[in-house]
DNA sequence: CCGTTAACTGAATGAGCGTTCATTCATCAA
DNA sequence: TTGATGAATGAACGCTCATTCAGTTAACGG
Protein backbone atom coordinates (compact mmCIF):
# COMPACT_ATOMS: atom_id res chain seq x y z
CA UNK A 1 0.00 0.00 0.00
CA UNK A 2 1.81 2.93 -1.26
CA UNK A 3 -0.96 5.69 -0.26
CA UNK A 4 1.04 8.40 1.11
CA UNK A 5 -1.86 10.85 2.11
CA UNK A 6 -1.76 13.87 0.56
CA UNK A 7 -2.37 15.95 3.49
CA UNK A 8 -0.61 19.19 3.31
CA UNK A 9 -3.76 21.13 3.53
CA UNK A 10 -5.73 22.20 6.17
CA UNK A 11 -5.21 26.10 6.73
CA UNK A 12 -6.72 25.98 9.99
CA UNK A 13 -9.83 27.10 9.05
CA UNK A 14 -11.81 26.63 12.48
CA UNK A 15 -14.99 28.62 12.45
CA UNK A 16 -18.08 27.01 14.20
CA UNK A 17 -18.10 23.58 12.81
CA UNK A 18 -21.42 21.65 13.24
CA UNK A 19 -21.53 18.57 15.12
CA UNK A 20 -20.71 16.18 11.54
CA UNK A 21 -18.40 18.59 10.45
CA UNK A 22 -16.16 16.78 13.47
CA UNK A 23 -17.02 13.26 12.80
CA UNK A 24 -16.80 12.86 9.19
CA UNK A 25 -13.96 14.82 7.73
CA UNK A 26 -13.61 16.71 4.14
CA UNK A 27 -11.07 18.14 2.36
CA UNK A 28 -12.41 21.52 1.36
CA UNK A 29 -12.10 24.17 3.91
CA UNK A 30 -15.05 26.38 3.88
CA UNK A 31 -16.93 25.27 6.04
CA UNK A 32 -20.03 26.78 4.71
CA UNK A 33 -19.81 24.93 1.52
CA UNK A 34 -19.05 21.60 2.84
CA UNK A 35 -22.82 22.01 4.37
CA UNK A 36 -24.30 23.00 1.55
CA UNK A 37 -22.71 20.16 -0.51
CA UNK A 38 -23.35 17.60 1.68
CA UNK A 39 -26.68 18.60 2.16
CA UNK A 40 -27.16 18.08 -1.88
CA UNK A 41 -25.30 15.15 -1.43
CA UNK A 42 -27.61 13.74 1.32
CA UNK A 43 -30.74 14.48 0.12
CA UNK A 44 -29.72 12.27 -2.77
CA UNK A 45 -28.06 9.49 -0.59
CA UNK A 46 -31.09 9.39 1.65
CA UNK A 47 -33.52 8.84 -0.91
CA UNK A 48 -31.82 6.55 -2.34
CA UNK A 49 -30.44 4.53 0.64
CA UNK A 50 -34.10 4.26 1.72
CA UNK A 51 -35.54 2.75 -1.78
CA UNK A 52 -32.91 0.78 -2.47
CA UNK A 53 -30.93 -0.19 0.58
CA UNK A 54 -27.26 0.95 1.54
CA UNK A 55 -25.48 -1.58 0.00
CA UNK A 56 -27.36 -1.92 -3.00
CA UNK A 57 -27.09 2.20 -3.67
CA UNK A 58 -23.71 3.08 -5.68
CA UNK A 59 -21.77 6.24 -5.37
CA UNK A 60 -21.83 6.37 -8.89
CA UNK A 61 -25.43 6.67 -8.30
CA UNK A 62 -25.77 8.99 -5.75
CA UNK A 63 -23.26 11.36 -7.14
CA UNK A 64 -25.82 10.96 -10.25
CA UNK A 65 -28.90 12.30 -8.25
CA UNK A 66 -26.98 14.90 -6.36
CA UNK A 67 -25.99 15.99 -10.02
CA UNK A 68 -22.13 16.10 -8.85
CA UNK A 69 -19.45 13.90 -9.90
CA UNK A 70 -18.43 10.80 -8.08
CA UNK A 71 -15.01 12.02 -6.92
CA UNK A 72 -16.68 14.91 -4.87
CA UNK A 73 -18.47 12.72 -2.58
CA UNK A 74 -15.03 11.52 -1.73
CA UNK A 75 -13.92 15.86 -1.37
CA UNK A 76 -16.58 15.78 1.40
CA UNK A 77 -16.12 12.08 2.93
CA UNK A 78 -14.02 9.97 3.26
CA UNK A 79 -15.85 6.47 2.64
CA UNK A 80 -19.52 5.51 1.59
CA UNK A 81 -20.06 4.90 5.25
CA UNK A 82 -19.54 8.43 6.03
CA UNK A 83 -22.06 9.22 3.55
CA UNK A 84 -24.35 6.60 5.37
CA UNK A 85 -23.38 7.91 8.38
CA UNK A 86 -24.23 11.47 7.84
CA UNK A 87 -27.47 10.48 6.16
CA UNK A 88 -28.29 8.86 9.44
CA UNK A 89 -27.56 12.33 11.21
CA UNK A 90 -29.71 13.99 9.26
CA UNK A 91 -32.39 12.09 9.53
CA UNK A 92 -32.35 12.13 13.22
CA UNK A 93 -31.58 15.48 13.41
CA UNK A 94 -35.05 16.56 11.89
CA UNK A 95 -36.84 14.34 14.37
CA UNK A 96 -35.41 16.28 17.28
CA UNK A 97 -36.14 19.67 15.61
CA UNK A 98 -39.14 18.93 15.00
CA UNK A 99 -40.33 17.69 17.88
CA UNK A 100 -38.49 20.21 19.83
CA UNK A 101 -40.73 23.06 17.94
CA UNK A 102 -43.77 21.16 18.50
CA UNK A 103 -45.78 22.61 21.61
CA UNK A 104 -49.52 22.36 22.52
CA UNK A 105 -49.82 25.38 25.07
CA UNK A 106 -49.52 24.76 28.78
CA UNK A 107 -51.47 21.69 29.35
CA UNK A 108 -49.17 18.75 30.37
CA UNK A 109 -51.82 16.43 28.04
CA UNK A 110 -51.50 18.80 25.05
CA UNK A 111 -47.50 19.01 25.33
CA UNK A 112 -47.39 15.25 25.42
CA UNK A 113 -50.06 14.86 22.83
CA UNK A 114 -48.10 17.05 20.69
CA UNK A 115 -44.90 15.40 21.17
CA UNK A 116 -46.79 12.24 19.53
CA UNK A 117 -48.67 13.81 16.87
CA UNK A 118 -45.41 15.35 15.72
CA UNK A 119 -43.60 12.43 16.10
CA UNK A 120 -46.09 10.35 13.98
CA UNK A 121 -46.28 13.04 11.46
CA UNK A 122 -42.69 13.60 10.57
CA UNK A 123 -41.92 9.99 10.28
CA UNK A 124 -45.58 9.59 8.30
CA UNK A 125 -44.17 12.58 5.30
CA UNK A 126 -40.64 10.70 6.06
CA UNK A 127 -41.39 6.98 5.81
CA UNK A 128 -38.22 5.88 4.35
CA UNK A 129 -36.30 7.69 6.19
CA UNK A 130 -37.31 6.30 9.26
CA UNK A 131 -37.04 2.91 8.04
CA UNK A 132 -33.43 3.40 6.66
CA UNK A 133 -32.32 4.09 10.50
CA UNK A 134 -33.56 0.72 11.64
CA UNK A 135 -32.35 -0.77 8.40
CA UNK A 136 -28.89 0.57 8.23
CA UNK A 137 -27.53 1.40 11.58
CA UNK A 138 -26.10 -1.97 11.65
CA UNK A 139 -24.36 -1.36 8.41
CA UNK A 140 -22.13 1.53 9.70
CA UNK A 141 -18.60 0.23 11.82
CA UNK A 142 -19.23 -0.15 15.45
CA UNK A 143 -17.71 3.42 16.22
CA UNK A 144 -20.24 5.47 14.49
CA UNK A 145 -23.11 3.86 16.08
CA UNK A 146 -22.39 5.56 19.36
CA UNK A 147 -23.26 8.93 17.22
CA UNK A 148 -26.50 7.21 16.13
CA UNK A 149 -27.41 6.42 19.71
CA UNK A 150 -26.99 9.63 21.55
CA UNK A 151 -29.11 11.14 18.74
CA UNK A 152 -31.87 8.72 19.40
CA UNK A 153 -31.44 9.13 23.45
CA UNK A 154 -31.64 12.90 23.09
CA UNK A 155 -34.70 13.08 20.88
CA UNK A 156 -36.52 10.39 23.01
CA UNK A 157 -35.39 12.87 26.51
CA UNK A 158 -37.69 15.67 24.61
CA UNK A 159 -40.16 13.13 25.28
CA UNK A 160 -39.00 11.70 28.49
CA UNK A 161 -39.53 15.71 29.58
CA UNK A 162 -43.08 16.05 29.17
CA UNK A 163 -44.03 12.57 30.52
CA UNK A 164 -42.77 13.23 33.41
CA UNK A 165 -44.54 16.75 33.41
CA UNK A 166 -47.85 14.29 33.25
CA UNK A 167 -46.92 12.52 36.47
CA UNK A 168 -45.53 15.85 38.56
CA UNK A 169 -49.22 17.09 37.83
CA UNK A 170 -50.69 13.95 38.96
CA UNK A 171 -52.61 12.85 35.98
CA UNK A 172 -50.05 9.80 35.50
CA UNK A 173 -48.97 7.23 37.87
CA UNK A 174 -45.58 6.76 38.86
CA UNK A 175 -44.37 4.21 35.72
CA UNK A 176 -40.96 3.92 34.58
CA UNK A 177 -40.52 6.97 32.46
CA UNK A 178 -37.91 5.75 30.68
CA UNK A 179 -39.17 2.61 29.62
CA UNK A 180 -42.50 3.97 28.23
CA UNK A 181 -40.47 6.72 26.52
CA UNK A 182 -39.11 3.79 24.78
CA UNK A 183 -42.28 2.64 23.49
CA UNK A 184 -44.06 6.17 22.92
CA UNK A 185 -40.66 6.18 20.15
CA UNK A 186 -41.42 2.71 18.81
CA UNK A 187 -45.16 3.52 18.66
CA UNK A 188 -44.00 6.66 16.03
CA UNK A 189 -41.51 4.74 14.24
CA UNK A 190 -43.71 1.42 13.99
CA UNK A 191 -45.86 3.75 11.26
CA UNK A 192 -43.26 2.98 9.13
CA UNK A 193 -41.88 0.02 10.20
CA UNK A 194 -45.30 -1.64 9.85
CA UNK A 195 -46.99 0.64 7.55
CA UNK A 196 -48.03 -2.42 4.95
CA UNK A 197 -50.10 -3.65 7.30
CA UNK A 198 -51.41 -0.55 9.51
CA UNK A 199 -52.60 1.33 6.76
CA UNK A 200 -54.81 -1.33 6.17
CA UNK A 201 -56.31 -0.78 10.01
CA UNK A 202 -56.12 2.69 10.09
CA UNK A 203 -54.89 6.59 8.95
CA UNK A 204 -52.18 8.44 10.21
CA UNK A 205 -55.10 10.58 12.00
CA UNK A 206 -56.44 7.77 13.35
CA UNK A 207 -53.22 5.80 14.50
CA UNK A 208 -52.25 9.42 16.37
CA UNK A 209 -55.78 9.64 18.21
CA UNK A 210 -56.37 5.34 19.05
CA UNK A 211 -52.74 5.34 20.36
CA UNK A 212 -52.82 8.29 22.65
CA UNK A 213 -55.90 7.18 24.01
CA UNK A 214 -54.33 3.61 24.23
CA UNK A 215 -50.99 5.15 26.24
CA UNK A 216 -52.91 7.60 28.34
CA UNK A 217 -55.47 5.05 29.91
CA UNK A 218 -52.45 2.73 30.40
CA UNK A 219 -51.14 5.72 32.59
CA UNK A 220 -53.79 8.08 33.64
CA UNK A 221 -54.52 8.26 37.26
CA UNK A 222 -58.73 8.76 38.09
CA UNK A 223 -57.49 12.47 37.83
CA UNK A 224 -55.64 12.16 34.67
CA UNK A 225 -58.91 10.44 33.72
CA UNK A 226 -61.09 13.51 34.61
CA UNK A 227 -58.75 15.54 32.52
CA UNK A 228 -58.60 13.21 29.62
CA UNK A 229 -62.69 13.58 29.07
CA UNK A 230 -62.01 17.39 29.39
CA UNK A 231 -59.02 17.64 27.20
CA UNK A 232 -60.90 15.53 24.31
CA UNK A 233 -63.99 17.70 24.78
CA UNK A 234 -61.97 20.64 24.61
CA UNK A 235 -60.48 19.31 20.94
CA UNK A 236 -63.63 17.94 19.22
CA UNK A 237 -65.33 21.02 18.65
CA UNK A 238 -62.53 22.33 17.64
CA UNK A 239 -62.22 19.74 14.55
CA UNK A 240 -65.36 18.20 13.70
CA UNK A 241 -64.36 16.90 10.20
CA UNK A 242 -60.99 16.36 11.35
CA UNK A 243 -60.08 14.01 8.47
CA UNK A 244 -58.20 15.82 6.04
CA UNK A 245 -55.89 17.44 8.21
CA UNK A 246 -53.35 16.74 5.88
CA UNK A 247 -54.95 16.18 2.95
CA UNK A 248 -53.44 19.46 1.13
CA UNK B 1 -24.33 -15.32 -22.48
CA UNK B 2 -23.94 -18.79 -23.44
CA UNK B 3 -24.46 -20.68 -20.38
CA UNK B 4 -26.59 -23.83 -21.31
CA UNK B 5 -27.81 -24.20 -18.10
CA UNK B 6 -27.39 -27.83 -17.37
CA UNK B 7 -30.56 -29.54 -16.41
CA UNK B 8 -31.62 -32.84 -17.49
CA UNK B 9 -32.38 -34.18 -13.65
CA UNK B 10 -35.84 -33.66 -11.91
CA UNK B 11 -36.77 -37.43 -11.98
CA UNK B 12 -40.30 -35.83 -10.68
CA UNK B 13 -39.83 -36.68 -6.32
CA UNK B 14 -42.81 -35.31 -5.29
CA UNK B 15 -43.36 -36.67 -1.81
CA UNK B 16 -45.06 -34.03 0.90
CA UNK B 17 -42.67 -30.97 0.58
CA UNK B 18 -42.21 -28.31 3.17
CA UNK B 19 -43.53 -24.53 2.63
CA UNK B 20 -39.69 -23.80 2.15
CA UNK B 21 -39.17 -26.94 -0.84
CA UNK B 22 -41.92 -24.72 -2.86
CA UNK B 23 -40.42 -21.58 -3.19
CA UNK B 24 -36.33 -22.21 -2.87
CA UNK B 25 -35.35 -24.68 -5.45
CA UNK B 26 -33.21 -27.61 -5.01
CA UNK B 27 -30.52 -29.46 -7.28
CA UNK B 28 -30.51 -32.43 -5.03
CA UNK B 29 -33.76 -34.56 -4.98
CA UNK B 30 -33.80 -35.87 -1.83
CA UNK B 31 -36.44 -34.21 0.25
CA UNK B 32 -35.18 -35.49 3.76
CA UNK B 33 -31.66 -34.38 2.94
CA UNK B 34 -32.57 -31.58 1.60
CA UNK B 35 -34.21 -30.36 4.67
CA UNK B 36 -31.32 -31.75 7.00
CA UNK B 37 -28.80 -29.26 4.96
CA UNK B 38 -30.69 -26.85 4.89
CA UNK B 39 -30.94 -26.30 8.74
CA UNK B 40 -27.22 -26.70 8.52
CA UNK B 41 -26.33 -23.99 6.29
CA UNK B 42 -29.65 -21.95 7.65
CA UNK B 43 -28.00 -21.86 11.34
CA UNK B 44 -24.77 -21.22 10.30
CA UNK B 45 -26.28 -18.21 7.97
CA UNK B 46 -28.47 -16.76 10.81
CA UNK B 47 -25.49 -16.58 12.72
CA UNK B 48 -23.60 -14.36 10.46
CA UNK B 49 -26.30 -12.59 9.08
CA UNK B 50 -27.11 -11.89 12.55
CA UNK B 51 -23.90 -10.47 13.78
CA UNK B 52 -22.63 -9.06 10.42
CA UNK B 53 -25.47 -8.07 8.19
CA UNK B 54 -25.80 -9.62 5.03
CA UNK B 55 -23.96 -8.04 2.63
CA UNK B 56 -20.98 -8.38 4.59
CA UNK B 57 -21.62 -11.66 5.23
CA UNK B 58 -19.54 -13.71 1.94
CA UNK B 59 -20.92 -16.99 0.71
CA UNK B 60 -17.58 -18.64 1.85
CA UNK B 61 -18.01 -17.55 5.28
CA UNK B 62 -21.23 -19.31 5.44
CA UNK B 63 -19.89 -22.75 3.76
CA UNK B 64 -17.01 -22.36 6.59
CA UNK B 65 -19.46 -21.81 9.34
CA UNK B 66 -21.82 -24.38 8.04
CA UNK B 67 -18.73 -27.04 7.49
CA UNK B 68 -19.70 -27.66 4.15
CA UNK B 69 -17.77 -26.17 0.70
CA UNK B 70 -19.27 -22.93 -1.10
CA UNK B 71 -20.75 -25.12 -4.01
CA UNK B 72 -22.70 -27.12 -1.85
CA UNK B 73 -24.78 -24.54 -1.06
CA UNK B 74 -25.50 -23.51 -4.39
CA UNK B 75 -26.80 -27.32 -4.72
CA UNK B 76 -29.33 -26.05 -1.75
CA UNK B 77 -30.26 -22.71 -2.97
CA UNK B 78 -30.22 -20.81 -6.10
CA UNK B 79 -28.64 -17.50 -5.01
CA UNK B 80 -27.31 -15.48 -1.98
CA UNK B 81 -31.14 -14.18 -1.21
CA UNK B 82 -32.61 -17.76 -1.33
CA UNK B 83 -29.88 -18.44 1.38
CA UNK B 84 -31.43 -15.29 3.19
CA UNK B 85 -34.89 -15.98 2.65
CA UNK B 86 -34.54 -19.56 4.24
CA UNK B 87 -33.07 -17.61 7.09
CA UNK B 88 -35.68 -15.42 7.62
CA UNK B 89 -38.56 -18.19 6.95
CA UNK B 90 -36.47 -20.33 9.92
CA UNK B 91 -36.72 -17.18 12.77
CA UNK B 92 -40.54 -16.92 11.86
CA UNK B 93 -41.78 -20.38 12.28
CA UNK B 94 -40.00 -20.30 15.57
CA UNK B 95 -42.17 -17.89 16.62
CA UNK B 96 -45.33 -19.26 15.33
CA UNK B 97 -44.08 -22.66 16.77
CA UNK B 98 -43.59 -21.71 20.56
CA UNK B 99 -46.28 -19.02 20.20
CA UNK B 100 -48.44 -21.79 18.72
CA UNK B 101 -47.74 -23.92 21.73
CA UNK B 102 -47.94 -21.57 24.52
CA UNK B 103 -50.53 -21.73 26.87
CA UNK B 104 -51.75 -20.87 30.99
CA UNK B 105 -54.92 -22.46 31.34
CA UNK B 106 -58.54 -21.71 30.57
CA UNK B 107 -58.23 -18.10 31.88
CA UNK B 108 -58.49 -15.32 28.88
CA UNK B 109 -55.58 -13.34 30.54
CA UNK B 110 -53.45 -15.97 31.41
CA UNK B 111 -53.82 -17.08 27.86
CA UNK B 112 -52.79 -13.57 26.86
CA UNK B 113 -49.71 -13.08 29.04
CA UNK B 114 -48.49 -16.66 28.25
CA UNK B 115 -48.53 -15.39 24.89
CA UNK B 116 -46.75 -12.22 25.48
CA UNK B 117 -44.05 -13.83 27.64
CA UNK B 118 -43.24 -16.59 25.57
CA UNK B 119 -42.85 -14.36 22.68
CA UNK B 120 -41.09 -11.82 24.74
CA UNK B 121 -38.22 -14.75 25.41
CA UNK B 122 -38.05 -16.28 22.22
CA UNK B 123 -36.85 -12.94 20.90
CA UNK B 124 -34.95 -12.22 24.08
CA UNK B 125 -33.55 -16.34 23.59
CA UNK B 126 -32.42 -15.13 20.15
CA UNK B 127 -32.30 -11.38 20.15
CA UNK B 128 -30.08 -11.73 17.12
CA UNK B 129 -32.35 -13.62 15.28
CA UNK B 130 -35.14 -11.14 15.88
CA UNK B 131 -32.97 -8.21 14.76
CA UNK B 132 -32.10 -9.87 11.76
CA UNK B 133 -35.85 -10.17 10.32
CA UNK B 134 -36.20 -5.86 10.64
CA UNK B 135 -32.80 -5.62 9.03
CA UNK B 136 -32.53 -7.73 6.31
CA UNK B 137 -36.38 -7.89 4.64
CA UNK B 138 -35.73 -5.38 2.21
CA UNK B 139 -32.61 -6.85 1.34
CA UNK B 140 -35.18 -9.55 -0.24
CA UNK B 141 -36.01 -9.22 -3.79
CA UNK B 142 -39.78 -7.61 -3.87
CA UNK B 143 -41.47 -11.00 -4.21
CA UNK B 144 -39.89 -12.92 -1.31
CA UNK B 145 -41.07 -10.52 0.86
CA UNK B 146 -44.65 -11.33 0.79
CA UNK B 147 -43.97 -14.68 2.16
CA UNK B 148 -42.33 -13.00 5.62
CA UNK B 149 -45.51 -11.12 5.14
CA UNK B 150 -47.64 -13.76 5.35
CA UNK B 151 -45.30 -15.45 8.02
CA UNK B 152 -45.79 -12.44 10.05
CA UNK B 153 -49.44 -12.15 9.73
CA UNK B 154 -50.27 -15.73 10.73
CA UNK B 155 -47.91 -15.49 14.08
CA UNK B 156 -50.57 -12.04 14.83
CA UNK B 157 -53.49 -14.28 14.64
CA UNK B 158 -52.21 -16.50 17.49
CA UNK B 159 -52.47 -12.90 19.41
CA UNK B 160 -55.16 -11.51 18.03
CA UNK B 161 -57.31 -14.84 18.81
CA UNK B 162 -56.61 -14.70 22.20
CA UNK B 163 -57.41 -10.68 22.79
CA UNK B 164 -60.57 -11.34 21.43
CA UNK B 165 -61.42 -13.73 24.08
CA UNK B 166 -60.04 -10.89 26.32
CA UNK B 167 -62.95 -8.79 24.36
CA UNK B 168 -65.44 -11.18 24.28
CA UNK B 169 -65.32 -12.31 28.04
CA UNK B 170 -66.15 -8.68 28.89
CA UNK B 171 -62.57 -8.08 30.75
CA UNK B 172 -61.16 -5.42 28.00
CA UNK B 173 -63.21 -2.64 26.44
CA UNK B 174 -64.12 -2.75 22.27
CA UNK B 175 -60.64 -1.89 20.94
CA UNK B 176 -58.51 -2.34 17.46
CA UNK B 177 -57.89 -6.15 17.95
CA UNK B 178 -55.39 -5.78 14.85
CA UNK B 179 -53.89 -2.76 15.54
CA UNK B 180 -53.46 -4.13 19.63
CA UNK B 181 -52.07 -7.24 18.02
CA UNK B 182 -49.39 -5.16 16.37
CA UNK B 183 -48.75 -3.37 19.18
CA UNK B 184 -48.19 -6.33 21.45
CA UNK B 185 -46.17 -7.77 18.56
CA UNK B 186 -43.75 -4.78 18.26
CA UNK B 187 -43.67 -4.64 22.05
CA UNK B 188 -42.29 -7.80 21.88
CA UNK B 189 -39.62 -7.33 19.15
CA UNK B 190 -38.56 -4.18 20.63
CA UNK B 191 -37.16 -5.83 23.47
CA UNK B 192 -34.34 -6.74 20.59
CA UNK B 193 -34.52 -3.82 18.73
CA UNK B 194 -33.89 -1.36 21.55
CA UNK B 195 -31.66 -4.02 23.71
CA UNK B 196 -28.90 -1.63 24.25
CA UNK B 197 -30.95 1.46 25.99
CA UNK B 198 -33.77 -1.46 27.64
CA UNK B 199 -31.07 -3.73 29.58
CA UNK B 200 -29.92 -0.42 31.19
CA UNK B 201 -33.70 0.23 32.54
CA UNK B 202 -35.13 -3.43 33.32
CA UNK B 203 -34.28 -7.30 33.10
CA UNK B 204 -36.88 -9.29 30.78
CA UNK B 205 -38.92 -10.54 33.59
CA UNK B 206 -39.55 -6.79 34.67
CA UNK B 207 -40.33 -6.19 31.45
CA UNK B 208 -42.59 -8.85 30.21
CA UNK B 209 -44.18 -7.77 33.94
CA UNK B 210 -44.49 -4.26 33.25
CA UNK B 211 -45.30 -4.67 29.44
CA UNK B 212 -48.57 -6.87 30.34
CA UNK B 213 -49.55 -4.63 33.40
CA UNK B 214 -49.57 -1.42 30.87
CA UNK B 215 -51.91 -3.27 27.73
CA UNK B 216 -54.51 -4.31 30.48
CA UNK B 217 -54.32 -1.15 32.11
CA UNK B 218 -54.47 0.38 28.83
CA UNK B 219 -57.35 -2.06 27.69
CA UNK B 220 -59.50 -3.81 30.92
CA UNK B 221 -63.06 -2.72 32.22
CA UNK B 222 -64.28 -2.39 35.38
CA UNK B 223 -64.74 -6.15 35.36
CA UNK B 224 -61.51 -6.79 33.78
CA UNK B 225 -59.49 -4.80 36.51
CA UNK B 226 -60.98 -6.60 39.50
CA UNK B 227 -60.54 -9.63 37.69
CA UNK B 228 -56.74 -8.78 36.90
CA UNK B 229 -56.27 -7.98 40.30
CA UNK B 230 -56.91 -11.79 41.09
CA UNK B 231 -54.70 -12.87 38.30
CA UNK B 232 -52.36 -11.34 40.05
CA UNK B 233 -52.84 -12.31 43.23
CA UNK B 234 -53.17 -15.73 42.25
CA UNK B 235 -49.21 -15.79 40.88
CA UNK B 236 -47.42 -13.44 43.12
CA UNK B 237 -47.13 -16.45 45.51
CA UNK B 238 -46.06 -18.61 42.86
CA UNK B 239 -42.66 -15.92 42.69
CA UNK B 240 -42.40 -14.56 45.62
CA UNK B 241 -39.13 -13.08 44.38
CA UNK B 242 -40.13 -10.92 41.97
CA UNK B 243 -41.12 -8.01 44.01
CA UNK B 244 -42.54 -4.64 42.10
CA UNK B 245 -44.83 -5.50 38.86
CA UNK B 246 -45.02 -2.00 38.28
CA UNK B 247 -46.57 0.76 40.66
CA UNK B 248 -49.95 -0.89 41.89
C1' DC C 1 -1.51 37.92 -18.19
C1' DC C 2 0.61 34.29 -15.68
C1' DG C 3 1.23 31.49 -11.52
C1' DT C 4 -1.04 29.35 -7.70
C1' DT C 5 -4.31 27.05 -5.36
C1' DA C 6 -8.85 25.18 -4.20
C1' DA C 7 -12.76 22.90 -6.25
C1' DC C 8 -14.19 19.69 -9.23
C1' DT C 9 -14.32 15.89 -12.88
C1' DG C 10 -14.85 11.06 -14.51
C1' DA C 11 -12.25 7.36 -16.53
C1' DA C 12 -9.28 3.89 -14.73
C1' DT C 13 -7.95 0.66 -11.11
C1' DG C 14 -8.22 -3.37 -8.56
C1' DA C 15 -10.11 -5.90 -4.64
C1' DG C 16 -13.82 -8.64 -3.24
C1' DC C 17 -17.26 -11.97 -3.83
C1' DG C 18 -21.34 -14.48 -6.05
C1' DT C 19 -21.55 -18.08 -8.98
C1' DT C 20 -19.95 -21.88 -11.96
C1' DC C 21 -18.04 -26.19 -13.33
C1' DA C 22 -14.51 -29.70 -14.05
C1' DT C 23 -13.42 -33.04 -11.03
C1' DT C 24 -13.59 -36.38 -7.15
C1' DC C 25 -16.09 -39.31 -3.97
C1' DA C 26 -19.75 -42.62 -2.34
C1' DT C 27 -23.26 -45.71 -3.15
C1' DC C 28 -25.50 -49.29 -5.18
C1' DA C 29 -27.26 -52.44 -8.86
C1' DA C 30 -26.05 -55.81 -12.05
C1' DT D 1 -15.78 -55.71 -10.66
C1' DT D 2 -17.77 -52.35 -13.28
C1' DG D 3 -20.54 -48.69 -14.57
C1' DA D 4 -23.91 -45.23 -13.54
C1' DT D 5 -25.79 -41.67 -10.71
C1' DG D 6 -26.24 -38.29 -7.21
C1' DA D 7 -23.64 -35.59 -3.88
C1' DA D 8 -19.89 -32.77 -2.72
C1' DT D 9 -15.71 -30.01 -3.59
C1' DG D 10 -13.07 -25.64 -4.18
C1' DA D 11 -10.27 -23.20 -7.52
C1' DA D 12 -11.14 -20.00 -10.96
C1' DC D 13 -14.02 -16.68 -13.56
C1' DG D 14 -15.97 -12.41 -14.40
C1' DC D 15 -18.50 -8.63 -12.83
C1' DT D 16 -19.54 -5.03 -9.82
C1' DC D 17 -18.35 -1.16 -7.40
C1' DA D 18 -15.50 1.83 -3.81
C1' DT D 19 -11.80 4.53 -4.31
C1' DT D 20 -8.11 7.14 -6.63
C1' DC D 21 -5.70 10.43 -9.42
C1' DA D 22 -4.24 12.85 -13.54
C1' DG D 23 -6.15 16.43 -15.38
C1' DT D 24 -9.58 20.66 -16.12
C1' DT D 25 -11.80 24.77 -14.63
C1' DA D 26 -12.41 29.06 -11.84
C1' DA D 27 -11.03 32.53 -8.87
C1' DC D 28 -7.72 35.53 -7.27
C1' DG D 29 -3.33 38.13 -6.36
C1' DG D 30 0.44 40.36 -8.16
Amino acid sequence: MPAPKAMKKKPAATPPKAFDQMVVKSQVTDAALVQRRREQIVAAAVELFSTQGFYRTTIQQVARKAGVSTGLIYQYAETKEDVLLLSLVSVMERYRRELDSSDDGADPFGRLHAALETYCRVVDRHRDAAILAYRSTMSLPRKYREYIKQAEVATNELIATRLRACIDSGLFREINVELVTCQLALYAHTWSLKYWRLRELVDIDEYIAQGFDFFVNAMATRKGRLHYKRFLAAREPKAPARRRVAGG
